[in-house]
DNA sequence: TTTCAACCTGTCAGATCTAACAGTTATAGG
DNA sequence: CCTATAACTGTTAGATCTGACAGGTTGAAA
């Protein structure tokens, strides 16, 4: 397929306004390179004990609830390789170059009974802390599949992302709740240095404040937040992109 | 330019041992989809008050040494752009979205003025926590060049985690001096409660053990990670990757 | 059998944080 | 001029954390 044209394709995903049509528009584009079976899983975290999955697919059934009833989520070797990496791979090449563990072994090898036998899967990364995974699969097993498997790999790698921005608009991900937590830049100068460790005295002399003002600082951080203690704000300033490594 | 070939060079960046081979690699890529300049800049968080800039590019050096002493970098809406989405953009396309800040505004012209006319900028976000930026530009201005740009975002988009991956490679920014820290299930669980926000007590009553115990958890975690309290160890830990939103 | 890692528990002193009391100063905008 | 916001400061009681003391259990590997 001509490059030009796909992404043309692919710009439509910005004018998708719901889950049908992000399907639909995934199902299509990827039958037209070749797969059967697709799956865009993506994690939004809501804290660290807890966070949201949803799931866009036209999986088999029957693997949709094996799959989560056996918790393969965690032990699923695609989605560590995912976890880690920003490149798109194959599901040979995944099995090849990860340590094998048993359970992951037997997720793969329980994933080609059921008709997922040749793919790819795709992370996407985001500034926001999520973290999706696109993968798609042919239900054949020969030298053909397998070279065309592989020349979908751009194709795959453009279309994870614009799926990735229809589902973060779709489900208004962004929005948290319609509030964007603003804190001030003195709060968030005192909740980075805590971040780094430093006791409010330490910060305090690094600022040349009093004590009592970093405190006061921290203290407003924790109710813009909502959160009652450091620990919590430092986590949730993290996880909302509020305070981040400097500069830039 | 046909996308098949266009991916197999991609292929070599994992072959590339030194920067002068990444520099050489883009350049010539990008000079045959017509770009005259371009600019990769990563962002490696070291620690929450500090990260280090990797940046391989062919920008006049005049730009470069303005930039930075101007400290352009926070106030860039291309990177501004690049730190909030994941898709690649043109600059004008940046230019008309964003909130018109007038150091903003300054930043671009003077970049026109600099030959810096056109160009596209592509974002990275990696799973540590790194975030790069890909732009490449175009020294004129016509109604011929801003198709090509346009025509080019797939590319650039391809591009970018390739280089990514290289530098990854060639910096050794996975090693983190080579020690892994690994701390156990126990330890994990314990700084995951702590990083939502619970006490030690509260955290104790959750995985039913004594509050004791989570302190000596949570104290064996602090040796581990090299911290001395526990908004550093959780800050360490996110950064590190070592906790994350639970499941998967 | 010994050794080791992971897990578990108790107490206590001193450091640190949290939340309440009660203010001052400077700047920007209506 | 009034008001709002950000920044700043002091004190205190009680909660919580930190680091040191000292120990026990379990299961897997050597």
């Amino acid at each position: 397929m001509d490059i030009a044209s796909y992404y043309t394709y692919l710009q439509k995903f910005s004018s998708i306004s719901n889950v049908e049509g992000i399907h639909d528009a995934c199902a299509s584009l990827l039958q037209e390179l070749g797969f059967v079976n697709f799956a865009y899983v993506l994690r939004v975290p809501t804290s660290f004990s807890n966070c949201q999955i949803i799931l866009i697919d036209n999986y088999p059934l029957e693997w949709h609830e094996h799959y989560f009833e056996q918790h393969y989520l965690s032990a699923d070797p695609t989605i560590t390789y995912c976890s880690q990496n920003i490149l798109p791979r194959t599901w040979s090449d995944i099995n090849q170059s990860s340590i094998h563990t048993e359970v992951g072994q037997k997720i793969m090898n329980e994933a080609t009974d059921v008709g997922l036998k040749l793919g790819i899967s795709m992370p996407v990364h985001t500034p926001g802390g999520q973290f999706g995974i696109l993968s798609c699969s042919i239900d054949k097993d020969n030298a053909q599949s397998a070279n065309d498997v592989i020349h979908a790999l751009p194709y795959v790698q453009l279309l994870a992302s614009h799926i990735h921005e229809a589902v973060d608009r779709v489900f208004g991900l962004n929005k948290q709740g319609a509030k964007v937590i603003e804190l001030t830049p003195r709060e968030k100068e005192c909740l980075l240095w805590t971040a780094d460790g430093k006791t409010a005295w330490e910060t305090s002399v690094i600022l040349n404040i009093s004590e009592r003002t970093v405190n006061y600082h921290l203290s407003n951080s924790a109710n813009k937040l909502n959160v009652s203690n450091r620990q919590h704000a430092v986590a949730k300033a993290v996880l909302l992109g509020v305070i981040s490594p400097q500069p830039i």
